[in-house]
DNA sequence: GCCACCGTAGTACCGGGGTACCACGGCCCT
DNA sequence: AGGGCCGTGGTACCCCGGTACTACGGTGGC
């Protein structure tokens, strides 16, 4: 029988996760946390063999959570869930000690066999992330980058090359036509700092607007037309 | 007996809803839609009571499935959840003609009773945005636009279907990034009627900006990636 | 040990974008 | 002759986006 522990600040989504794990009979719900603080008090009192956390909580985010759940050294293991497939997400979730990163655009079944897999031990990455988080730590060594891009990757653009990774991130929601105060709270951001970024982001490509922005990441394939 | 069709993306999503939904005994799922064109079909198909409609949905959103649905004149009725209250959904969702906009924040409970207050032919919206709702319709009745839109050309997207020539033409303008006044100029035209236009063209698309609606003109491929 | 860069965050300000509401002439119907 | 839609134009108003600063902790390079 594997415990679960689930945290994330959405009631209802809590509420579907919980009824998906409770229809199979070799799992159980040992509570829910509405945010990062809660989720650490409860796993140090339950003790549940995982936990399905959320990253984007309010207080104590998920990714600090992780990383005190972690360091108690229980054998409590960490699957993290998010919305959005960010790199940075999986980058900094696994950083902190996370045995898994799914999307929660995921079916069910990947949930469930997520789940299975980081309770006896193994790790588990969505799909859409395995590869570019091996790139990522193929060229973590050495500086110089890797191989240009093979066709199927979307290829560097020079206009994008003076970005840093992190306005990289911003510009691709931007494209996605996300709002200042939603990219805020969807990235746990304050206001004021996503205005710094795309302030950045503007500046370094010569775009004039958050418009010359979306059409950027249009012709740079950064995002890609549905 | 309620019979419900539930429309969003995310496989986990719906599944919540579902599950919430069976839990009760005076409601059904009849099904299950993935996108805006899939709700559309399967609404015509099925004839359910109430669809949960998403907003953000690939392809066909939920604003303009909502309108396709309203359209058909069925007694079908739309009510749409999303993960933010900002106004200009539900204005959009609103104005599309769903008789109810909750956020998906809410307890369940909420929703349950916004589902059974949405069949009974009651509306229904959410507590923190009523107030707003209120001030901003007081004064405005809803358009139910038929819209002949005689196609003398050949139109491209059924998303643009509702838009006159001219402001596909302004439409494709704006992809580009035009501003208004770039616009006004370049086209002789005054800056109001620019204005009036764009009004036109987010209202008819469900945009809440021009930035949605470049990203419209590149996902209908009004306007190509160069 | 220091410095440059990055990511974060704040304040203050202004202009353009979007909305609401109104109006009028020219069409094309019936 | 009237009715509808379309394209045009106007005014008033508010809010978000963008700019221009400043600031500070962490990380990595040299």
């Amino acid at each position: 029988m594997t415990t679960v522990l689930i945290a994330d600040d959405q009631p209802l989504q809590r509420f579907g996760f919980r009824m998906l794990l409770e229809s199979q009979d070799d799992m159980t719900v040992l509570g829910e946390a509405a945010n990062g603080a809660e989720a650490v008090r409860m796993t140090a009192e339950l003790h549940p063999d995982v936990v399905l956390m959320d990253i984007r909580m309010p207080g104590l985010d998920g990714i600090e959570a992780t990383r005190r759940i972690v360091a108690t050294g229980d054998r409590t293991r960490v699957l993290i869930l998010t919305t959005f497939d960010l790199d940075e997400y999986a980058y900094a979730g696994l950083r902190a000690g996370a045995s898994g990163f799914l999307i929660k655009d995921a079916q069910p079944e990947e949930l469930l066999s997520g789940i299975r897999s980081v309770a006896t031990g193994d790790a588990v990455v969505a799909p859409s992330l395995t590869r570019r988080l091996l790139d990522a730590y193929a060229h973590r060594l050495p500086t110089t980058t890797p191989a240009p891009a093979r066709s199927g990757t979307p290829l560097p653009d020079p206009r994008l090359a003076s970005l840093t990774d992190r306005e990289r991130e911003i510009l691709t929601v931007i494209g996605k036509g996300w709002t200042n105060t939603e990219i805020a709270t969807r990235l746990h951001l304050a206001e004021s700092t996503v205005k710094t970024h795309v302030g950045r982001i503007l500046a370094k490509t010569g775009s004039r607007d958050r418009i010359q922005a979306v059409i950027l990441a249009y012709d740079t394939r950064l995002v890609e037309p549905s």
